[in-house]
DNA sequence: TCGGAAATGTTTTTT
DNA sequence: ACATTTCCGA
């Protein structure tokens, strides 16, 4: 079958026009990936070359994906000669080959976040001002907003508006710390996350011939993730487009959630008055999610004003009622979502890998990691600290970039005297004096260290460091990344170090620079594939490491429950969501609800979340969490009140979220962690199996291990009834209980509230 | 100059 | 709660 037979009306229309300005709003679940890669294979089944296609992307795994897909589709290897990454890695790319234009060197180090910091810290110390006011953080992020709105430094400090902002902010210096940044990274030959957009429009702007070259080779270009694009990458877009102007964004407004890294929404809602006669195409049948999941979702995100309309709807079955779950602490939160996998496994023959747990921030992980742990539930965590932030990964790395670019000072100072060699602090700050008095780089002064007046012995040391670096230098140019690796980790004696080392971090530091080795030789030893020529150096490894996430690593196929942030979660689906942490403060984070833009972009988050789910969705609450090692007492997320009743089941509820009329003074008095603000809570219908039950007075439930077969129990909402049998498993037996009024129910012992009326067990 | 103890900051999300 | 940084004594 052809792959445009496989389309619906409004795909194929996205699809079948090519020529101009394109806009496809593409709602969560709509196909949108199916259309994107559809596309550029029309596009080169009609002739066009794939060296003219640019294909921008939100990740490299997405990226890789595409190609694949194409691939597929048209049955030969064509798809590798497309321009498709993410723009970070395709303007590195760029950047490498036309470096020295700006004068930065062709194997210019990029910086992570992490170095950036690291930088700015120094900066500051240098410039004597007060790390308290001058946070690292803050100061990134302002020059890092500044870079992403293609403000440079001279341009900062003209900048009126800014400078005020600094002034008001007690911050007065960030102008100046700006400026010494950049020019400190210039001078070690490296590039931050910001500049690899930032560096790529300068070249753009300043060499109308790179500029040329580029906007005729590339004379069809195609953007994912559209409402995640910044300024920079906007100008960036924009002149690579103005000569063909066949541009094709794809995005969707309501999942905008990256305004925190500079991202704006205005790129999407305002494209249509960018060019004339800009075609837009709605895609809004979903054929992830369920009926009764869309339509939460749908509710959900009309709280917000600023969207371009459309409505999603869905030919899928009506699906389960969504569970709102509320707990007591995440210690409860963390045992329900391990216990419901493990029932949903058991009952409707799930694997682990249908499974997602999506959180807020990236700290709530940890509870459900020990009880997946405790259940024998293998998982996969995405996120937090990845690979190559890990220290010894970092170490390694950071000789390899020397070797590479010896002006990286950043690197440099990492490992001068790591593994202690004797280079201790006073002489570092000797070297660095000595640089910038000789205005030369610190590498120069290392390397004529003899002419400089160090002590004897200390010369010798860095002497010896120098030759080191030198001689792995050499070797670059005749032997592959993996052995110049390899003899480096042996030559600095950092292999050594953590091989000597037996503690059990020692070990696992060991295995971790080990596994880095066998990338870096699967690197090198990967054959090039027939037309395709790619580069095999170390530097080019090192740029493309630089760009690696946590998202890039292919796990997703492995039978594990996946637990993840809700951005990491973007783009992905699962049959069975479990979105936990409902609860002010965290989620909408208690950093986003000060204004209208950034609370409508957490209730973008919460839809993204809502959204990932296929067939089974739970949200859950906790009352108590800790922060910060004490504990917090959390009303329930504002978003809680905003889910439409009908949808939605309480099958556990240990607070009460969900209050009915008749047990309302009940639960006052035995809920200890009500919050007797919250009541803003539509009444949920009364659905025909409950039958209200006013429990009776003196209600107390007792512990679920005493319950056997046969007795006699009352439940607060389905009044008396009779246990018929218990399976599950010792830690959460699931029981089946006959009930008077509402017929048979199956209930997991250890959350209900049962109380037990007459023991005549074992009757049966 | 080093190692261990005390103090301090951190948690919003990521290329 | 945890990690990182700073402080302090030998």
């Amino acid at each position: 079958m052809h792959f445009l037979d496989e389309l619906n009306e409004q795909q194929r229309e996205a699809v079948e026009y090519i020529h101009g300005p394109l806009m496809v709003i593409a709602g969560a679940g709509s196909g949108k990936t199916k259309v994107l890669t559809a596309r550029i294979a029309y596009l080169m089944e009609r002739g066009v070359d794939p060296f003219h296609i640019l294909a921008l992307t939100f990740t490299n795994k997405a990226a890789n994906e595409m190609k694949a897909r194409v691939e597929r589709m048209l049955g030969n290897t064509e798809a590798r000669n497309l321009y498709i990454g993410t723009f970070h890695s395709v303007f590195a790319r760029l950047l490498r080959s036309d470096a020295h234009r700006l004068g930065y060197p062709a194997n210019f180090t990029i910086y992570d976040t992490d170095d950036s910091k690291s930088v700015l810290k120094k900066i500051i110390a240098e410039l004597k001002l007060d790390e308290k006011h001058y946070r690292p953080n803050i100061v990134f992020q302002r020059i890092s907003n500044a870079k992403n709105s293609l403000i440079g430094w001279q341009e900062y400090q003209q900048y009126h508006e800014l400078l005020q902002e600094d002034n008001r902010a007690g911050r007065p210096m960030i102008a100046k710390i700006y400026e010494y940044y950049a020019r400190r990274c210039f001078q070690n030959g490296a590039m931050d996350f910001d500049d690899l957009l930032y560096q790529m429009y300068v070249l753009l702007t300043q060499f109308p011939d790179v500029l040329h070259k580029y906007q005729h080779k590339f004379q069809y270009i195609l953007i994912d993730e559209y409402q995640d694009t910044n300024p920079a990458q906007y100008a960036i877009i924009k002149l690579l487009g103005a000569v063909h102007e066949n541009i094709c964004v794809v995005g969707d407004d309501a999942q905008s959630i990256y305004s925190f890294r500079g991202a704006t929404i205005r790129n999407i809602l305002q494209f249509e008055k960018d060019y004339e006669d800009v075609k837009v195409v709605k895609l809004e049948q979903n054929y992830r999610s369920t009926r009764n999941i869309l339509a939460v979702a749908n509710e959900v995100i009309a709280y917000n004003k600023q969207q371009l309309p459309k409505k999603l709807w869905t030919q899928n079955d009506e699906g389960e009622k969504i569970k709102l779950v509320s707990l007591l602490s995440e210690y409860d939160e963390a045992r329900f979502v391990v216990d419901a996998i493990a029932e949903q496994k058991y009952r409707n023959h799930y694997n682990n890998k249908d499974f997602a747990i999506l959180y807020r921030t990236n700290s709530q992980s940890r509870s459900f990691e020990e009880h997946l742990r405790r259940m024998n539930i293998p998982y996969t965590i995405y996120g937090g600290i990845s690979f190559y932030q890990r220290k010894e990964i970092k170490d390694f790395l950071a000789y390899l970039r020397v070797v590479v670019n010896p002006l990286d000072e950043e690197s440099l100072f990492r490992i001068i005297n790591f593994p202690q060699r004797g280079i201790g602090e006073v002489t570092q700050a000797k070297i660095r004096v000595l640089a910038s008095e000789h205005k030369i780089s610190v590498w120069d002064v290392m390397q004529r260290a003899q002419d400089f007046g160090f002590r004897q012995n200390i010369a010798e040391t860095l002497d010896a460091f120098v030759t080191m670096i030198k001689n792995l230098q050499l070797m670059l140019e005749t032997e592959n990344a993996y052995t110049v690796a390899l003899q480096a980790g042996k030559a600095s004696g950092l292999v050594k170090e953590l091989y000597n080392d037996k503690s059990v971090e020692g070990i696992a530091r060991y295995e971790n620079v080990q596994e880095l080795l066998n990338a870096i030789q699967e690197f090198t030893e990967t054959p090039d594939e027939e037309g395709e020529l790619t580069d095999k150096s170390l530097g080019a490894y090192l740029q493309q490491i630089s760009l690696l996430t946590d998202a890039d690593k292919d796990t997703a196929e492995s039978d594990t429950v996946k637990l993840m942030t809700i951005h990491a979660a973007k783009g992905l689906e699962f049959p069975c969501v479990f979105v936990v942490g409902l609860e002010e403060g965290l989620f909408p984070s208690a950093m986003s609800i000060n204004t209208r833009e950034e609370l409508e972009e957490e209730r973008r988050l919460f839809y993204v979340a809502i959204t990932r789910a296929k067939e089974r969705l739970w949200l859950t609450y906790a009352a108590n969490r800790y922060r910060y090692g004490n504990q917090m007492q959390n009303d329930p997320s504002r978003f809680i009140s905003e889910l439409p009743p009908e949808y939605i089941d309480t099958p556990v509820d240990q607070v009460q979220l969900i209050r009915r009329v008749s047990q309302n003074m009940f639960a006052q008095q035995t809920m200890p962690f009500e919050s007797s603000k919250n009541t803003s809570y539509r009444q949920v219908q009364s659905t025909p199996t409950s039958t209200v039950h006013v429990p009776s007075p003196d209600f107390k439930p007792d512990d679920f291990r005493l319950m056997k077969v046969g007795m006699k129990v009352e439940h607060q909402k389905f009044g008396y009834g009779q246990i018929v049998s218990i399976d599950g498993n010792a830690t959460n037996p699931i029981a089946t209980i006959r009930f008077e009024l509402s017929g048979e129910k199956k209930i997991m012992l250890s959350y209900a509230r049962l109380r037990i009326v007459s023991s005549d067990a074992e009757a049966s």
